[in-house]
DNA sequence: TATAATAATACAAACGTTTGCATTTTTTTA
DNA sequence: TAAAAAAATGCAAACGTTTGTATTATTATA
């Protein structure tokens, strides 16, 4: 039974050879400072004894802990799992290390896992606000602290006083539908989300846009906004928005990958020929659409590249002189409409 | 233009108010050694100056992060995400946090992540090991430092001198094979994964035994061990197996739910009915072999699950003495065959 | 009302680094 | 070869907490 070891510190090192911690800090460090053999010696000292900085020293030390939080709304999207893998990949260039929570979509969480980043763990916070974000008082407080904030994603205006990085969502939609008119589709059906978030409002727009530019009616039956916050859900919810509809519409524009899928498991089953009789088009493009059978047409959204877009900015102020009051850097970024066999 | 304000500490109310650090420190601990008056008026204080903890500062001083570091072998695997939910899920209430890395599939990257973790940034670890992983040398110089360390999935002998949690692939690739065996299948194809990785070695041994007690020949030519490491790639990589194949199989038993989605897309657009001339089976039931049109029979593999008990043993060890040669306990968890259209 | 017992608070070391400045050692210069 | 300059090292404070022990203030006891 062997007992835990104490772990090696500077101090250690500093004895057994004789010379001061600051020699021993300032020789691992690579400081030209030190003499040559010194520093030589302590690195053989060093790796011999075992020796690891302490990260959690070091941090309380230089201020900095190379962490960064990210909240997203919720794991079981892929969308916020590429824009987590894009964060990550660019600030580990960097030397940092992302702390991901989730909100579960409720405001109140949000506010908590920020408060809880407020107590100085992380150099700087990423965030995607929940459908119940209204206000940015919470996220306001965060930056008087003098913690970099960026923000991505369904940003309203009433919380966008923060660097932030979006893709135009009413034009990528109103692309898309216009796209199924001028294929000759009239009857389109809308598939969104929560009516209180921005993104579903803005995708809504777009397809009212599109709509109403060529004179096509809107009709209440064939709008569904998704209330539900589970996959489970958001299934039955879809079956039952198609079993109650009185006539079928010919073609179906819909806010995510998942309701997009979805709609065609469910047109398929009621035995409808997708795309002859029904186009689907959904939204994200994050590999699903592609292996579905027929694939699904698809606005591409890059995800992971709003991922590294929100990371640089972020890392880009902590090289900023820290200026509360700074112009807050928005980026939009490009999406595509990928043709696949559903249109 | 405001600048950074300095952030309040315990010496700052303390001054206010004329009292000592300690007492603030007490009060806000709510230690009953503080009067009841002055820990009412240090909350009050501390409230106004809008005190909050300075975490960093707190764990150099208690010797914990309340942080688990978590290395996975790829974001983009929804099993490796569902794992970290269920361990973020488990340690949140215990109050502490997960710190996500991806080892990318290579052994010297788990290393190095592994090696970033010694930094004390972190009070325990949970890993998964890669398909490189052979030794169990960089994992046990961490559990000699006494960093409480749990493994799951993919676990070889050689490298399960630690708590673990895992399920028993073999038996649950058996029954899935005997299963489409006594539905009067007999040309049997199996698509596993990278060799060299462990659950896939243990997958195909389910198929082959039962292949056997069935007496039914195994040819190479229907086995597939898929050896990409990204999506696209496995896509080609299974079209050209079925391209090349001289007769096709009257069944096909994969090792993942997508290796089971895209064998699915392949043969339905070789135009091949499912289940009437292939049946097809997946592994993980992940979500997607629900909305797939044939809907997937899947081993359902309990991952939210996999990671709160890696998480339980976890925080088991964080409370047991502190021997380094605690008997290593194994946790084996239960698979479950999902009968849906695609047998 | 002096003394003992208890309650409340304060002091200071510790956690393991970094770093400005002081000191010592070595080298250069005259 | 003594003084000046440069190089190498050391001292000690700082980062913001926690906590064992010492001290002071308050209450209880005789």
């Amino acid at each position: 039974m062997t007992l835990k070891k104490k772990r090696v510190k500077l101090e250690d090192i500093a004895r057994k050879l004789n010379i001061s911690i600051a020699t021993v800090s300032r020789a691992l460090d690579e400081n030209p400072r030190v003499k040559l053999s010194t520093r030589e010696k302590v690195f053989k000292t060093a790796k011999m004894m075992g020796y690891m900085p302490n990260q959690i020293a070091k941090s309380l030390s230089s201020g900095k802990t190379n962490l960064i939080g990210v909240i997203i709304p919720r794991y079981d999207e892929s969308f916020f799992i590429e824009v987590c893998r894009g964060i990550d990949r660019y600030v580990r260039k960097h030397n940092y290390k992302i702390l991901i929570s989730s909100s579960r979509n409720s405001f109140e969480f949000e506010r908590e896992n920020l408060i809880s980043f407020e107590r100085g763990l992380v150099d700087g916070i990423i965030l995607s606000p929940t459908h119940e974000t209204e206000t940015f008082v919470h996220i306001k407080s965060i930056i008087n602290k003098g913690i970099p904030v960026v923000l991505f994603d369904n940003i309203r205006e009433e919380v966008s006083g923060a660097d932030h990085v979006l893709i135009e969502d009413d034009k990528a939609s109103f692309s898309a539908v216009e796209f199924l008119i001028k294929k000759g589709r009239k009857r389109i059906a809308f598939i969104g989300g929560i009516k209180e978030k921005k993104v579903f409002q803005d995708r809504y727009d777009g397809y009212k846009k599109a709509m109403t530019k060529h004179n096509i009616p809107i009709y209440e039956e064939l709008i569904l906004h998704c209330e539900s916050l589970d996959r489970e859900n958001e299934d039955t919810e879809i079956q039952d928005f198609f079993n109650n509809i009185s006539a079928i519409p010919d073609a179906v524009f819909t806010c995510t990958d998942n309701y997009g899928l979805l709609t065609m498991k469910t047109l398929l089953k009621m035995g409808y020929k997708i795309p002859e009789q029904i186009s689907v088009i959904g939204f994200g493009d994050l590999g699903l659409g592609e292996i579905f059978v027929p694939s699904m047409t698809c606005i591409a959204q890059p995800s992971f590249e709003m991922g590294e877009k929100a990371a640089e900015l972020l890392i880009n102020q902590f090289n900023e002189p820290n200026d509360v009051n700074h112009r807050k850097k928005v980026l939009k970024l490009k999406t595509e409409l990928i043709l696949r066999d559903s249109t």
